[in-house]
RNA sequence: GCGGGUGUGGCGGAAUUGGCAGACGCGCUAGAUUUAGGAUCUAGUGUUUUGCAACGUGGGGGUUCGAGUCCCUUCACCCGCACCA
């Protein structure tokens, strides 16, 4: 039986320790820097823990760790995104409690987590569904509420009939719901909005800058969707008073509007649609009615639409141009009406050509016999923008409309206000009573936190009401004020509401009266690395930026962004490089790992796999190479008594090429961990390992200092050795080791000669050997001398330290 | 369709500012040790070739003394958005 370390018995060990030692616990009061590192909190589902979600734990965890030795206060917080639909609905399905089996699935994450040694301050763990945090989250609530960037609105919304509740437009993806693939619909209903896109220019700009992935950034720009042009009014045609506003981003082509289109829902469509008309007009918007978002946009390929029988006046020449409607205008965008250039918008021009209407060029360039122009181009049959280009002529006409008060620049975003109320019970109540005089009340602050009460049905009533809405003890009140009735809202916050603030309350969350102490806030703000799935690029990352600037502007938060960098990791997938998942049967199970392999193993596997970002398959061959590199390090270090090894000494003296690599180990595991290359860092920890083995005696020092580097990845088995070799306190507690730089370099240096790009000979020199003695010394190569003769040099390149190039013809 | 990204041995992946392609690990081969091993240690391992050498970073072209790295073009795969006026 070859030696091997006994991970349970360390594992447990080391945890029990840095328990009762409180090891992580954090201070609030030292000196010290501060580092925040946060990971994403997880949502506690019934299914525990996954391999991927280590992955980015190992991550914060290494750095957390190491930043410690550096001497930074480490903020490094976990906690339980728990409210939610996945839970409800598996509570609901199976009869349980959702409270209850929430704090199941809690305790066996916490279990799961625990096991693999991260360093947390379990002291500040938080939830939230307790009350003690979800009263700070209605808090909030009600402070967007007072701002007027919460309101009730009567808006067409997403439906999802399965899951009895609507949903945000960032939970709807391709016409399904985010969470479990069920069709959603349009309906129009009265719901709770925030106003976030009151701050879509900060959203948008201050992205700049974030120390983000460039494809968030870009999720995030593209989501929130500015885009510059101008309002243009139509006057309708026999209408006095009547107009239509439509967007365009292409004012400089308003020349070549030949006709209109209205969105279906358009209020005005039953105002001015003639009576031949009513028919076709009516008939075509139940057909659209009747068709799914899905429907709607990705299959449809080929235009639809109706003609109103009115007709608008263009507003540069007061030319007739019929209105129609066409679902391909949208009701949520810019006005809901569009002018229809069809010589030079691609699908005005698809529409144009089915229903045989004019095409007219103002743009030229182009051949409209083909295609509609889309390209910058002389203005053409445009009266006074003819000859100009497409910047200037939008400039020009701008101002035109502007002066004739008929329309003005305008900057319209693609983001919609988010729908924020759920028809669900596991979720905040939101902090409203509606008063029988028909006002709204908001809950007094002092009441908070307003409870979910328990109560047996909890089943979606699928009529729009929240199960909320059967607790009739819950539901009425009157005010003590007044003596007025009033009904509580029975609508519940989305799981993202909890998440958009939760960094915050880490920093103090045990304040009863304050959602956190503004000079913690101050002196741990903003959160130094951010590390979680992309999955949440525009949902949780977006909210939480709307929140955290709202409470900005509130004075409440010191800092405009919450999250400095973020860092997505990569999926693991299964050893076939697919998606882990049950029907497929590649799952891995943490647990399972850990007790086969370590959880030190394990965190090691998985940041050797490939970069952190990176979408890597598991193997079983691949763990089993990480568990032999721990098994390699153990039998060097402690020999078959369980004692330190006696190749380990403190008179050693190193050969220089030993402590030159030393030297380069610290120096590269340093920089990569700090740079998130954690498989490059191993990588160099392995050659240490290599090169260690060839030594009789390995000094001290050097011994501690590799295991200083090692123990963030590996933890358990880091502090066993470190005890070994003989420290009473935490390898924790210890410094970072430094490396000299003087040790890095070699005096001697290889420096290769190529004729013609190809290497031919190696010279060893001294490092610093000018140009013109390396080429000097190259020509004297007997290889090299063989290969030039005959022949006549052309040219010579030499760099210093590399190499030198002889070229030859 | 639009936007972003990735293509390197049998596999996961390394390669500052253009300067020895394939670090490290897995797998494989041989040897040592062992009663035995799927344990451990040592050596080897891009392809072709007996060798010299030639070829080699998805394909094609270019810039350069020199290209995985820069430019053009093309193909494949992945992710996001998708009638956004």
């Amino acid at each position: 039986m070859a030696l091997a370390f006994d991970h349970r018995k360390i594992e447990a060990k080391w945890q029990k320790y840095w328990d009762d030692h409180h090891t992580f616990k954090t201070n609030d009061d030292s000196d010290k820097p501060k580092y925040y590192v946060l990971d994403m909190f997880p949502y506690p589902s019934g299914k525990g823990l996954h391999v991927g979600h280590p992955e980015g734990y190992t991550a914060t965890d290494i750095l957390a760790r190491m930043k410690r030795m550096q001497g930074f206060e480490v903020l490094h917080p976990i906690g339980w995104d728990a409210f939610g639909l996945p839970a409800e609905q598996y509570a609901l399905d199976t009869g349980h409690d959702p409270a209850q089996f929430t704090e199941q699935n809690i305790q066996t994450f916490k279990r799961q987590i625990k096991s693999l040694g991260f360093s947390y301050d379990w002291d500040r763990e938080i939830n939230t569904t307790d009350p003690d945090y979800y009263k700070w989250t209605q808090w909030i609530f009600l402070q967007l509420y007072k701002k007027g960037l919460a309101y009730m609105a009567e808006v067409p919304v997403n439906w999802c009939p399965a899951l009895g509740t609507v949903l945000a437009n960032e939970e709807v993806i391709d016409g399904k719901s985010e969470r479990g693939g069920f069709p959603v619909i349009r309906k129009p209903m009265k719901q709770w909005m925030l106003k976030i896109t009151a701050y879509a220019d900060r959203l948008l700009s201050d992205l700049d800058e974030l120390d983000w992935p460039e494809s968030i950034k870009e999720m995030q720009r593209n989501w929130i969707g500015r885009s510059e042009g101008a309002e243009v009014v139509f006057q309708v045609d026999g209408h006095p008073g009547k107009s239509v506003t439509v967007f365009t981003t292409r004012p400089d082509t308003l020349f070549g509007a030949t006709y209109m289109v209205l969105a279906p829902e358009h209020k005005l469509v039953d105002k001015i649609v003639t009576a031949e008309q009513r028919n076709d007009v009516d008939a075509y918007r139940q057909e659209v009615a009747a068709k799914s978002d899905l429907e709607r946009t990705d299959l449809n390929k080929t235009k639809t639409g109706a003609f109103t029988g009115a007709y608008a006046l263009n507003p540069v020449n007061g030319r007739k141009i019929p209105i129609w409607i066409a679902d391909y205008v949208l009701i949520t965008y810019g006005s809901g009406a569009i002018m229809a250039v069809p010589g030079h918008d691609s699908r005005d021009y698809e529409f144009a050509q089915k229903f045989g209407l004019p095409i007219i060029e103002v743009v030229a360039g182009g051949d409209l016999s083909k295609e509609a122009f889309i390209g910058d181009g002389k203005h053409v049959n445009s009266e006074f923008l003819n000859g100009l280009g497409k910047k200037e002529a939008i400039m020009k006409m701008i101002a035109w409309l502007e002066e004739r008060q008929v329309g003005k620049r305008k900057v319209t975003y693609r983001l919609r206000d988010w729908l924020f109320s759920r028809q669900r019970y596991w979720g905040e109540p939101i902090p409203v009573i509606h008063m029988e005089d028909g006002s709204m009340k908001p809950v007094p602050e002092e009441e908070l936190p307003l409870r979910l009460p328990k109560t047996e049905n909890i089943r979606p009533s699928g009529t729009g009401e929240s199960p909320l809405a059967n607790d009739t003890d819950w539901i009425h009140v009157v005010d003590p004020e007044t003596g007025m009735k009033g009904r509580r809202e029975t609508n519940t916050m989305p799981q993202w509401a909890g998440s958009s603030w939760y960094f915050l309350r880490y920093v103090d969350p045990h304040n009863k009266k304050q959602l956190a102490d503004p000079e913690k806030l101050k002196r741990w703000l903003s959160v130094d690395l951010y590390v979680g799935g992309a999955e949440h690029a525009v949902l949780h990352l977006l909210y939480a930026r709307f929140w955290h600037k709202a409470l900005y502007d509130l004075g409440v938060v010191p800092t405009k962004e919450p999250f400095h960098k973020l860092v997505n990791q990569g999926m693991i997938l299964g050893s076939n490089h697919e998606k882990m998942s049950k029907s497929k049967g590649n799952v891995v199970n943490p647990d399972d790992i850990v007790t086969s392999h370590g959880a030190d193993t394990l965190r090691l596997y998985e940041m050797f796999m490939g970069p952190i970002d990176a979408a890597v398959a598991w193997s079983e061959k691949g763990i089993d190479g990480s568990r032999r590199f721990l098994d390699r390090i153990w039998r060097l270090y402690v020999d078959v008594n369980g004692k330190l090894s006696e190749a380990i000494s403190e008179t050693a003296v190193p050969d220089t090429e030993f402590e030159k690599v030393y030297h380069q180990t610290v120096k590269k595991v340093t920089e990569d961990y700090e740079a998130m290359h954690f498989n490059t860092a191993i990588a160099q920890l392995m050659t240490f390992i290599n090169e260690a083995y060839k030594q009789e005696q390995i000094p001290k020092t050097m011994a501690e200092g590799f295991i200083q580097m090692l123990s963030p990845v590996a933890p358990h088995i880091g502090e066993e050795i470190w005890s070994l070799l003989g420290h009473d306190q935490s390898v924790e507690k210890s410094a970072w080791p430094s490396y000299d730089v003087h040790k890095l370099a070699e005096k001697q240096i290889e420096v290769i000669v190529q004729v013609n790009g190809k290497i031919r000979a190696r010279l060893t020199v001294d490092k610093g050997t000018s140009k013109e003695a390396l080429e000097k010394r190259a020509m004297l190569e007997a290889a090299i001398a063989q290969r030039l003769a005959g022949k006549t040099v052309k040219k010579v390149v030499a760099v210093p330290d590399k190499l030198v190039n002889i070229v030859v013809r």
